[in-house]
RNA sequence: GCGCCUGUAGCUCAGCUGGAUAGAGCGCAGCCCUGCGGAGGCUGAGGUCGCGGGUUCAAAUCCCGCCAGGCGUGCCA
């Protein structure tokens, strides 16, 4: 990328005018070249010589004068110059931009593509919510944040594969088939208590009726212990199939359901703790085994296997890890989960650096939870205690393009109020639709000259030359840019910036630059930009899981 | 108590490893259709970047201390 060919430049100038006795010697620090916000300070730029000020003991616009005596800029750099206080300005040549689009036209829906990863193989693992309810907004927030980071890191040269572990078995499943059971009791008309701690929502009381239906009154015949975990059995299988359906609508997909039971049936729980057990990590207190993350710096012990004999659930995420770094041998596991989760987060670590495994491999990213509102009134989303709004209502309610753009329009780390009345309000004059307008307006115009049959594969593209035309090239040449940023920092929150922004610089092109004309030249090159502009359009919608609608 | 996250325009939020005049959307006040989609364009008002110290040529950004909100701190997940 010319970023770091411009950086490259730099740090060759300072080291050759420190040979030639021009500056003095000093350690560099990274050269960083940005793009400044003002367009007059060029389209790069580098505070350089502003850091090396102190340790040079010169004044830093001494320093750029000297720097860019002995700079050999790239060939698409125009001209390069110095700026009080202290700034190297770049900018680029009108006549390479321009030449700019024919590469995104060739590259068409892969231009953007970049070869960061290297085709390392990247696990996500997300949503992975318990199959004891239904989805809510905070999950629907984890499920798009996760498959765009899956859209990106494939677009950045990585194997992806995205997962969603199943926790089909443990305390909250058990509670879950008892509460059904109870249900299902009650739905034939017998006298049956719910767990104190038990599953309320109405959704319950659906899901047994449904299975009375389909299976009649088999189950009352079954020992108590036995009815309620067939009975979990077939309430989880549906509910995760509610599951699926939901986020299919939200255009989410899994390449793997994988099933925290399976790692009891296929030994990796029992080799997981012989390898702890066998590096000195396991001990057995008070009837527990304990996993002793206290020597790798953790501030207390965890539990392993309860009293009872029964696992915990970082027993089985300890199994989980084992398979998808040991096992499945992959490079890089980002898992997404819930900040009520974060606890969690320095246990694993420990318990990867137990394994054997560099902790550095595993990347968690935690997102802030999610409070879902109705203008003033706060809705509360307790699975057990009943009254949800469900994600399937939200999408149902503001749409699923919009959905996304909203939960990715903030960074993990900020909690987020999702007002439904807003969501819906917005919904007519949206950056959402601002960004599918853009797209589809494109899309208008180019049905029109093929109406006219135009034929613009041989549009020059050197006659574009005004200043709307080039702002809109320079926008669209950013796309790499992004989406290593957003490979890079995990921060999908870019992505719905850059394409608002894009859009505008469009909007504005538009208003200002007729593009099917009399000139039949001209109409020519500005169909190749404004194709090329549609590609990237289409592309960063798709990053985001969005539809690219050609009219709307 | 301790740990993590957050506090930026009326509202919802950006602000890239400290950099040049702190940005966007919505809302508000105006203006722009004799040409390709007005779901659009243009202009304006609106800010003690929670508060107080510190480091630096330079702090919304880094450090320390407060204040406020969220979450965590289980033989729950």
């Amino acid at each position: 990328m010319l970023k770091q060919e411009l950086a490259r430049c730099l740090r060759q100038a300072v080291v050759e005018a420190q040979q030639k006795g021009a500056l003095a010697l000093a350690a560099l620090p990274e050269m960083l070249i940005e793009h400044p916000q003002n367009p007059e300070h060029g389209d790069f730029s580098s505070g350089l010589p502003l850091k090396l000020a102190r340790a040079m003991r010169m004044p830093p616009i001494a320093i750029a004068e000297k720097i860019s005596e002995y700079i050999v800029p790239p060939p698409q750099i125009d001209r390069l110059w110095v700026a009080p206080p202290g700034f190297i300005n770049f900018t680029l040549r009108e006549d390479w931009l321009r030449t700019q689009v024919e590469p995104i036209l060739a590259n068409g829906e892969s231009y953007g593509n970049i070869d960061l990863g290297k085709g390392k193989r990247v696990q996500v693992e997300f949503v992975s919510v318990n199959p004891t309810g239904p989805l809510h907004v905070g999950h629907g927030r984890g499920a798009v944040l996760g498959s765009t980071l899956a859209n990106v890191l494939t677009a950045s040269g990585y194997a992806v594969e995205k997962e969603y572990y199943i926790n089909d078995m443990g305390n909250q499943i058990d509670n879950f088939g008892r509460s059904l059971y109870a249900r299902y009791q009650q739905c034939l008309d017998k006298e049956a208590a719910m767990p104190p701690d038990g599953y309320y929502g109405n959704y319950m009381i659906d899901l047994a009726k449904e299975i009375v239906q389909e299976q009649g009154d088999r189950f009352l015949s079954l020992a108590e212990s036995e009815a309620a975990s067939q009975l979990a059995k077939i309430g989880v299988a549906k509910i995760l199939q509610g599951i699926k359906e939901d986020l299919e609508l939200l255009n989410v997909n899994f390449d793997t359901w994988f099933s925290e039971r399976s790692l009891y049936q296929g030994g990796q729980y029992n080799k997981a703790m012989e390898l702890l057990q066998s590096r000195g990590y396991i001990a057995k207190k008070e009837n527990a085994t304990w996993f002793e993350s206290s020597s790798l710096g953790e501030d207390k012990d965890n539990v392993l296997v309860r009293s009872d004999g029964s696992p915990t659930y970082f027993a089985s995420d300890i199994a989980y890890h084992y398979n998808k770094f040991v096992e499945r041998k992959f490079d890089l596991v980002i898992d997404i989960w819930g900040a009520d989760h974060q606890g969690h987060v320095p246990r694993m670590k420990a318990m990867l650096k137990a394994l054997g495994q560099d902790p550095e491999q595993l990347k968690v990213i935690l997102c802030q939870l999610v409070t879902l509102r109705r203008g003033q009134e706060i809705v509360k989303v307790s699975k057990r205690s009943g009254d949800i709004i469900t994600l399937r209502e939200v999408i149902d309610e503001v749409g699923p393009d919009a959905c996304r753009f909203l939960f990715l329009a903030r960074s993990a780390d900020s909690q987020m109020d999702f007002d439904l009345e807003m969501a819906k309000r917005q919904s007519a004059d949206n950056p959402v639709y601002y960004v599918q307008y853009a797209h589809a307006r494109i899309a208008s115009i180019i049905r029109l000259a093929e109406q006219r049959k135009i034929d613009y594969s041989q549009g020059d593209v050197s006659l574009l030359t005004t200043e709307p035309e080039l702002t809109l090239i320079r926008r669209l040449i950013l796309l790499p840019e992004i989406i290593e940023r957003v490979a890079l920092t995990l921060e999908p929150h870019h992505l719905p910036y850059y394409s608002q922004d894009l859009a505008t610089i469009f909007h504005s092109f538009y208003k200002q630059c007729r593009v099917v004309s009399n000139d039949e030249a001209l109409t020519k090159a500005r169909l190749k930009l404004v194709r090329a502009t549609q590609i990237v359009l289409a592309k960063i919608l798709r990053l985001m899981g969005m539809t690219a609608p050609e009219k709307m």
